[in-house]
RNA sequence: GGGUCGGUACUCAAGUGGUCAACGAGAGCAGACUGUAAAUCUGCUGGCAUCGCCUUCGGGGGUUCAAAUCCCUCCCGGCCCA
């Protein structure tokens, strides 16, 4: 499923065998939470050359249902995209959506932020619903502590999550790719416990959650790499959530493979664009630079009358078609296109970045 | 010509003696965003500035300890009557 084709320092080339295709590692997963990329369609996606795309289960359990969804088919017939698709468990909105929702052993009952009705998530049933969504590698379903909790917290959502993936991997759809996640969130020790305890239980790859969700950046950067020094060589490793493009150079080169993450789908957004200071196709690796690129915020006064495009060195649609003074002005008159215009550019920006990446680890 | 209502910051619009540099909205300016409750959220938007000080509510004058608010007058606009 997994086969590690080369290596520079601990970075991983790879490549990973799906139902419905190969991909390339390391790569990034546009997230399409409620079956779709915001702004974006299907075909769009296929037109970045997106190798995989990441849904979760929480929200199309809340719509269209479970029921529903069965009766369509699956997320891949129904949203028309072939290639492969990864499917959260619902775990992290055990953090984000802590407010409204109430954790015991058997899983996390959710009043769901739509209707206020009870939704009740369980491992077996989170595995279910990914079953049904067809996704080509699944999630277990997780405890997610937030950033600044205690060590007992931290402790607690760590080994709940280590019981769960225990109960996942004996409810999932055998078809499937099962991923386990490892908590603890800045404690080493937690960590080592996490991981060793997921590798016991035996997992087509593992993933690093609890990240990104408040802590120092420091830590995030030192338990990534520490907790890869616990994960097995043969099996893909994810990084869940982040990051930012320095982030994500960081821990490709600890020896990460996968990376989903909002930030470019959202702050395209919101008018923060990602802009290359030199041609991606070119750029040196080696050390792993972290500041290889800036942010333009298009709505910015001083772009009014900038004739250029979002970014020079970029071959994107967006990039090759308009100006940025244009794109400000349809973020400045709310006309939806900017929002994909904005959208279709950064995606591109992450999508190249792993590319590029990826070129240089491979020579 | 008479009567009447009104003229508030970039725009609209509250306020009708002190708690007013003046509610609110829009517009503008800037910032945030990390397994998406996010086309969202947060600041700032008279001047200088650390408290604070200075100049403002059509113009001018007045009453008062104190006026965007009361009085006089002028200018401008809406409506009504001649």
């Amino acid at each position: 499923m997994f086969s590690l084709l080369n290596k520079k320092g601990k970075a991983r080339r790879g490549s990973l065998t799906t139902e419905h295709g190969v991909i390339e590692t390391p790569f990034f997963m546009p997230i399409a939470t409620k079956g779709a990329v915001k702004t974006l369609s299907a075909l769009d996606m296929e037109e970045l050359n997106a190798q995989i795309l990441l849904s979760n289960t929480y929200h199309l359990m809340l719509r269209p249902s479970m029921n529903s969804m069965e009766r369509l088919g699956g997320l891949h017939k129904f949203m028309g995209w072939n290639k492969p698709i990864l499917t959260d468990s619902g775990g992290y909105q055990v953090f984000s959506l802590s407010k409204i929702n109430n954790i015991t052993e058997d899983g996390v009952t959710f009043n769901s932020h739509i209707d206020g009705a009870k939704i009740n998530l369980t491992p077996e049933i989170s595995m279910q619903m990914q079953s049904v969504i067809g996704s080509d590698i699944i999630m277990q379903f997780d405890d997610v502590a937030a950033g600044k909790s205690s060590f007992d917290r931290f402790q607690d959502a760590m080994e709940r999550s280590l019981r769960w993936a225990q109960r996942c991997k004996d409810s999932y759809n055998k078809n499937q790719k099962l991923f386990g996640i490892v908590q603890g969130g800045v404690h080493e020790s937690l960590r080592q416990k996490s991981a060793e305890g997921l590798v016991d239980i035996g997992f087509d790859g593992y993933a690093i959650g609890g990240l990104s969700v408040g802590e120092p950046k420091e830590d995030c950067y030192k338990m990534t790499n520490f907790t890869c020094g616990f994960l097995p060589e043969n099996k893909p490793r994810y990084f869940m959530g982040g990051g930012t493009p320095e982030d994500i150079v960081y821990y490709v080169s600890v020896g990460v493979d996968m990376f989903d993450c909002v930030i470019p789908t959202r702050n395209a957004r919101h008018g923060s664009l990602f802009v290359w200071k030199e041609d991606p196709e070119t750029i040196n690796w080696d050390n792993w630079p972290t500041n290889f690129y800036e942010n333009v915020k298009i709505k910015n006064e001083k772009y009014t009358y900038d004739e250029s495009p979002i970014d020079k060195y970029c071959t994107c649609k967006t990039c090759t078609t308009t100006t940025r003074s244009y794109v400000r002005h349809l973020f400045a008159t709310n006309e939806i296109l900017g929002l994909r215009l904005a959208t279709i550019h950064n995606l591109h920006f992450y999508l190249t970045l792993m590319k590029s990446l990826r070129n240089y680890i491979s020579k």
